[in-house]
DNA sequence: TTGAAAGCGCTAACAT
DNA sequence: ATGTTAGCGCTTTCAA
């Protein structure tokens, strides 16, 4: 709705171009250029001889205005290059335009294409994205409570929250919407995916493939998605008739990966497979394997990650990884969000959003 | 209604005040806690018995209030959980202590640590950062007449722009400032790196461990950093007696440096190292080498790439790369912009920051 | 359809 | 030091 007003609105300005594309050749100075401060829909008015909520009316979505008044205003406005002024619009409207939106360094660093298109879907809207990232084990109360501050009309989360941020939303009448979170609070929406579903299939396609003795490296009890995870692949192991795999926690990128194989030593050769929280990690667990165990993969050892990070199709690694529909994900998660500012008292909503398993050559194929 | 419901709000809320102004005294429960609408000045301001404009001082830098006065404020809008609304603010003051900032695809991918650092800097005054992103052939024209609209207070670039696009900055007196890009334009300030030396220094580098014929992979004529670096690389070809370097244009990405490489087939083999323009065409063409042609690098043919990209360093790659300081990069730009803003006129200014040769295991060593 | 006028919530003269 | 008042640039009744 807001996108087709919008629309309309640049139809006409359109038209207005088209014609004095014509009839202006050879005024060449726009009227503007030397001016400090930016017309303002009085200056407009002024010069088009109508009343300044004429103008307003002009550039409403449903304003009425004659023919004859929208042709003056859209003239005098172009004439002077105006633009409505947004903050005044917000101060008078009581929306900002303004949504926030909360990533982990992690999620910013691997989703990079999510996170551009989250930008467009909201600039196609006028709206515009006011981005906070904070570190992958920390709650995103204080950014929540920044954004509130700065009037923001929804927020969306992708990083734990406590009830009392949702609360704090809620007060402020500003919908909140997780991510990739649960929260026990009527308020908040939520977008998920599966991730306790594919990791029972990953646990699944390692049993198919032969496995037997697995291991899981996670990152850490603080990190939510890598305790999601991980009992997702345990339940998997228990479903599909594999042994409970061992549990290593480390830090939640290449390095921590690097650093649980190096721990192991010679014993990882024991396990037929190392899941990872995430790919750095699973990465970081391969090159261990490969250059510092020796091990061939995934003769030897089968690996896998998680994320799809942009790297995990290269060739020197070919990770099998779970691939996330961020992109989706993000873009459900504002929806969600606009929804409820429109009806601010209606259900709570959980959306989910599949994900997919990416075999490639870090895993065996199955025989079948 | 939207509206007619604001309306209704604000009549209880107003009903709620004034009944609480007598009542209240005992009552200790937060007051707002079942308000829709937050407090503004003047509902401080009568509950603390002062005129709005104490409140205003109260909660401006350099406002001037008694000590008396400015605790009934403060404990008045702790009360009543007062926040100043940054729009009207906006409005007042005529800055929207909003920042734009503009950035390719790949730097967004490739920096994500400059981005958060950028937002956590501009989060610090609290201001906030409107980033904009594009992709990296493009012109960042309409971005920044985005931005404008948005009336952002300054914005910082680190895409090409045109003349015209500076221009709607002057005009509209919105400091804008290039990273790693020049204009000829004196209103906008600059920050760049050593790209051409830092290039010397590869061919130095390459010159002195023995290569001799060099193959340079670039991005495309339409890709401003991939030709400056390109430029840099044949210039220290030529400072450092190594022949002019073949040149193979590809796409910006690891599938552009895996394309080069194939492209050439066997005939890869006449030279003794290859340049990429930036890292992941370099991990590219790295894979093709080992993977497809069969060469070992970096014995048989080294490898260079640019921006240090956090793969560079995995065990499997090790790229030698050129790590740029973005961080600091933006930092300066930032400070720059702002420094126009209380300056309007003031002289153009170009800041340099350095950037730095990292040697790793895709090149040999001097053997000096 | 149009214009006049009252907000939206703040800052900044200005006066006291 | 404090209150009064006039903006900032819009939207939206309310009359005409």
């Amino acid at each position: 709705m807001s996108v087709l007003t919008t629309f309309c609105i640049r139809m006409q300005f359109a038209h207005v171009l088209r014609f004095e594309s014509i009839l202006t050749q050879s005024i060449s100075v726009p009227k503007r250029m030397m001016m400090e401060k930016r017309a303002t829909s009085y200056d407009v008015a002024k010069l088009a001889g109508v009343s300044q909520s004429a103008v307003s009316r002009v550039f409403s979505p449903n304003g009425s205005a004659s023919k004859k008044t929208r042709e003056k205003v859209l003239e005098a406005a172009r004439e002077l290059a105006f633009v409505p002024n947004p903050i005044a619009k917000s101060l008078s409207l009581g929306r900002s335009r303004l949504a926030g939106l909360i990533v982990t360094q992690y999620a910013q660093q691997n989703y990079p294409v999510a996170l551009r298109s989250a930008v467009d879907v909201m600039s196609e809207t006028g709206d515009s994205l006011l981005i906070q990232i904070i570190d992958s084990s920390d709650y995103a109360d204080t950014a929540i409570e920044q954004l509130l501050q700065k009037r923001v009309d929804i927020v969306i989360c992708a990083a734990s929250i406590t009830v009392a941020a949702a609360q704090s939303c809620k007060d402020a009448a500003v919908p909140l919407v997780l991510i990739n979170r649960t929260l026990d609070f009527e308020w908040v929406d939520q977008v998920v995916s599966p991730n306790a579903d594919i990791m029972h299939d990953v646990a699944e396609h390692l049993a198919t493939t032969g496995a037997r003795e697995t291991l899981f490296i996670d990152g850490g009890d603080d990190n939510w998605i890598s305790v999601e995870r991980r009992r997702g692949y345990v339940d998997g192991c228990r479903i599909h008739g594999l042994p409970d795999p061992a549990i290593l926690s480390s830090s939640f990128d290449y390095d921590g990966g690097l650093a649980a194989i190096a721990d192991l030593g010679e014993s990882v050769r024991k396990f037929d497979a190392v899941v990872a929280a995430n790919d750095p990690m699973a990465l970081g667990a391969l090159d261990a394997l490969r250059h510092d165990i020796g091990l061939d993969v995934p003769s030897d050892i089968q690996v896998v990650g998680h994320d799809d990070t942009e790297v995990a199709r290269y060739q020197s690694y070919g990770l099998t990884s779970v691939r996330q529909d961020m992109h989706n994900m993000l873009l459900k998660a504002i929806e969600l969000a606009y929804a409820r500012l429109d009806e601010p008292g209606r259900d709570k909503i959980a959306t989910e959003v599949e994900n997919e398993l990416l075999l490639r050559s870090t895993t065996k194929n199955r025989s079948d």
